[in-house]
DNA sequence: GATCTATTTAAACAAACGTTTGACTTTGTG
DNA sequence: CACAAAGTCAAACGTTTGTTTAAATAGATC
């Protein structure tokens, strides 16, 4: 890498080739699934050489791969991390709100996190793929994004339910959290049915409105 | 079709090859998907030839589609249908029972109905990709399958919400409950973090009954 | 400007795919 | 038994798949 101050050549050669191709990997993986995409559908939108993943990735499981670390990186500078859940947390200790608020923060910040920008919303996309149909890197992501994610749920729900509330419970809960959440990442026929062509930030601010009320009489009941 | 009671012939020549492809059929195309599986495997499976698939169902598409109507067709012995609801929501009406107990009602029918038998957990299994990655057969689904569905979800919530609640809000509110059920169906994650091995008739009682109680809440809050 | 490394390119590869063919076997009917 | 329809089977079809090859190009270094 040069420091050039120019332009162009910023950044290693091949930097923005993969970059590119990571991005268009994600969307199209997000929109089609891994089989759904074939090398040449990603050479061609791309507008690069059929060789130029197997070069600079491996091969297809490559780029695959790279896509989701990609959605990994960028998840921590769109959703809350356990420091800001646990601020959130001494608030809470400290009286100074309620656990309602707290539950209600915590799901509209997920919410607004996966809905806001294309990009994550792609990146939600694919993960919801792989929960429905694990491909043989789903244990990247288990580690390195579920995981993660799952700890900062417990943290809320361990401090907003009672003592004696069993793992069992709280994992049912957490999973049926993420189950909301998901589904309305894809909920086509939601949307259809509601007539709602898409989703203005209008219509998705109403939709968080609705559901942080009953999410929060869903946990803290 | 012959009614010859030694047996081998009741059903027409070609019937049970039929049935056991659909058979085969819907058990590979839940665990792997549509472009999981190829016909090789189909027919290695169902111990079948090559060419079987192509001469009964017209090809791999036409055996998916016939698949996806054994799914519809054995979803109304199991499921409470639109009558059974009306019966319980007389009774709710009647005073008999609260719409605490209408609401748990319906959702221990609707878990105990996908998680009772394996066939039945493959057939969701499929609609659940199918949710996630809709094919060019998911219009068959949409009318067949989830519009009565919802046609029965949205009798028995507009009979427990408030009468001013928006359209959007009772379908808001079940497609949440479609994700809560649907996440459970393949919450490999899940499983696998509070360590049951497998979901025994146990576990699912204990989940349901976790999940009945809040449901409610989430509901009619 | 020469040299070396990194990258891009077009072409070819074997493997797997869904489908089709034509011969063979089974079954029901007269 | 003879015939026709229904079903089964092995083999081959033409595509498409992901990957690999080797030559061509570009960029940095001396």
């Amino acid at each position: 890498m040069t420091t050039n101050p120019k332009g162009k050549t910023n950044k290693a050669r091949g930097e923005e080739t993969r970059e590119k191709l990571v991005e268009v990997g994600l969307k199209l993986f997000a929109m089609n699934g891994f089989n759904g995409v074939s090398m040449r559908n990603l050479a061609a939108e791309a507008e690069m050489n059929l060789a130029t993943v197997g070069y600079h990735f491996g091969g297809k499981q490559g780029l695959y791969e790279a896509v989701l670390r990609e959605i990994i990186r960028s998840r921590d500078e769109v959703m809350p991390g356990e420091e800001a859940v646990r601020e959130q947390l001494t608030y809470f200790e400290a009286g100074k709100i309620t656990k309602e608020d707290l539950v209600a923060w915590f799901f509209r910040s997920q919410m607004e996190g996966i809905l806001s920008e294309p990009t994550t919303l792609w990146g939600v996309m694919l993960i919801h793929r792989e929960m429905a149909d694990p491909s043989e890197s789903y244990p990247l992501l288990d580690d390195e994004f579920f995981a993660p994610a799952i700890e900062s749920m417990n943290l809320v729900f361990k401090a907003v339910m009672p003592e004696d509330t069993s793992f069992t419970e709280v994992m049912a809960v957490g999973t049926s959290l993420i189950g909301i959440v998901l589904k309305f990442v894809k909920a086509k026929a939601f949307i259809d049915r509601v007539g709602w062509d898409d989703m203005t930030p209008e219509r998705i601010e109403e939709l968080i409105e609705i559901l942080s009320r009953r999410v929060v009489a869903f946990v803290c009941c």
